[in-house]
DNA sequence: TTCTAATCGAGACGGTACGTCACGTCTTACG
DNA sequence: CGTAAGACGTGACGTACCGTCTCGATTAGAA
């Protein structure tokens, strides 16, 4: 006995796809993830809290990592994005301070949290976190990297790749572990990896 | 009539906890983990490759998390051990380098990160791992540095467990994103977070 | 969230087969054939109405079909047993219009029915229902003709599988069309097949 | 530039009911119900075997059985007619040798076998299988028989409905059961159930 | 000739049931 | 008692069809 009791619902847009329903999986898994953490974060449960059927999921998303991948790449955007356009010194120190307040006070954080662990488990979440998330931000970061060494506004001691992760890795790790970040930390990283040994005074 | 032993394949040993059973435990974790990935890591498999009863782990372990709590609690202290005893430079050096090496190279490196990992999905494993794992790993540590510096060897710039953060976060970071850590990273982030500025050349 | 929260069930037995289940599941099977019909019949159903798991339905049967082939098997041993024990002319008709009754006005009857209607569906349900029904009663009903036979209580014109299938199609026919077995049909069939031309008046 | 057909397989023909479509619908119907079974007479595998949109089917047929009905009485009005016209006891004989036949060697026998069964499950198909294809098939059998009465052909000791299912009932019982018509049973059944007795040696 | 209406293919949608897997709890029988 | 074995209720998995719906293209017959 299929759809028979319609009071009225969302009707859905025919054979295209139905945007309303993809907002509604993206904001129900988001919602699952802060309130009920990753465990109660089932197809399931998504499908029910969207009002959406299991196979609309399926039928667009490989995995509910992908899911998960959709929103961080919009939010994280949205929150903290590169700084390309001429970055100095200033706007990378912000773009780390950002960084480090999505991951530690916006509930959106936890989605990249979850993704980072999910990775462990999972060699197909591994593969598609960092080709839709970590390897496209990276190669911004190198760029924000190189232009500034370029106007002289930072000079890192290390190379591109390992200079961001001697940055980022202390931030990731302290969100990992729930502890918060003690001031000054960001600050005295970008002073000791970035600034000229000279320019210390 | 002595040796009438076994079409039984371990005899149990009556009512005493049964030492083989434990270690079989223990040792189809590790495997199942370094074989076939944090995904096939079930009761019902650790149980089946042990060739022990599922309520034998229900009994004497809360959860899969605290059998790989015991492996790698006694892999860490065997394989790379805090430098308690008069810590110097250098032998902080090794301990960083042995813990990246650990990390990179080891299969019980893999509990380490899996651990993390659990600990962002369950807030149980993470309390479990703060208690048992990183608390006691951090406050050794943070005795290393203390008597590093009484000794003169260094002279951090940060708070210990900001400097602690700020030296393992790149090289868990590195391995958390399956890449591994550069040369030079190490003993860079050891001259600039360690050493008074007025050594630096 | 697994069977966390029971005030108080039926307490399962073990490591042994749990025989209220079994019995739950066979009852729970029946009625709802019997009050929503075979359309209803579902694996998931029969598990809700019977406050079993599904896992435990598919432990012990391969299919529903066989969960009704159990309760047809004991129903029709009960209702309408094969008189083998020295059949006559008359406990032969007893029989038929018995096989009728339950047919036509017994809910259980309703099963024989739709593993008639399933057999043409399925051929794995062909295959059970024969060798676990249809063969083993054929079997037994060859048995009392051969014996009524050589006490000279009937004498057939047919082979007896063909005389069983002329008494039975019509009977079996009439129930699948829904319409009722019209008084005199049976007697009939039996005088015109069972008795010898002489005895026609 | 004359034949530049087809791309497009079959260009459907605006607002008035494709042929074609309807074709295609009962072939496919007729072909999967052959070749793979009931099971597999879905709606979704007859549009995609059919190359025809499910809503075309919805649109024609209120379910799968109505297509079968479709198929079947031209099948049967074609395969077997009743002999209606000036009907004899030779004509009676050859109908029910050819009814026979249908049901076991024919695919198309197949259809009516399902569609017996499918009565069983659904009341639904139930209604409508004597609407259309049990009752006016049974009106037209109790014409004959009225007319071979009156010309004295048969002589029946049961009441019409009761004749036919008496000689029908087997046939159809043999088919559901699987199992051939032995030769013989037909003619006996004649012979008993539409002879005077005094025609009986 | 242009407009209107019905039909067609395609396929997205909210649902239900499928059969499988692992969960954590339990009971049994053995040593 | 601890143990191996395994049945149990629970619930998520990913798939198949259900019957309804909306689309854009196609093709009549009416205006």
């Amino acid at each position: 006995m299929p759809a028979t009791s319609s009071p009225r619902r969302r009707p859905h847009s025919g054979s295209r796809r139905d945007e309303a329903a993809r907002l509604a999986v993206l904001h129900a898994a988001d919602d699952l993830l802060a309130e009920h953490g990753f465990g109660a974060l089932t197809i399931e449960a998504i499908a029910r809290r969207a009002g959406v059927a299991k196979q609309t999921i399926y039928r667009w998303w490989p995995s509910k990592v992908e899911i998960l991948l959709d929103t961080l790449i919009e939010d994280s955007e949205k929150r903290f994005p590169v700084p390309v356009e001429k970055p100095t010194a200033e706007s990378i120190r912000g773009y780390l301070h950002g960084f480090a307040r999505f991951l530690s006070h916006d509930p959106a954080g936890k989605v990249l949290l979850a993704l980072i662990a999910e990775a462990q488990h999972d060699p197909g979440t591994a593969k598609s976190f960092h080709e839709r998330y970590l390897g496209p931000r990276r190669a911004q970061e190198r760029d924000m990297l190189a232009q500034a060494i370029e106007a002289g506004e930072v000079s890192p001691e290390l190379a591109p790749d390992a200079t961001m992760d001697a940055l980022v890795g202390p931030i990731v790790y302290r969100a990992l572990t729930g502890t918060s970040i003690p001031p000054g930390l960001i600050d005295t990283l970008i002073e000791v990896l970035l600034t000229p040994r000279s320019k210390h005074p």
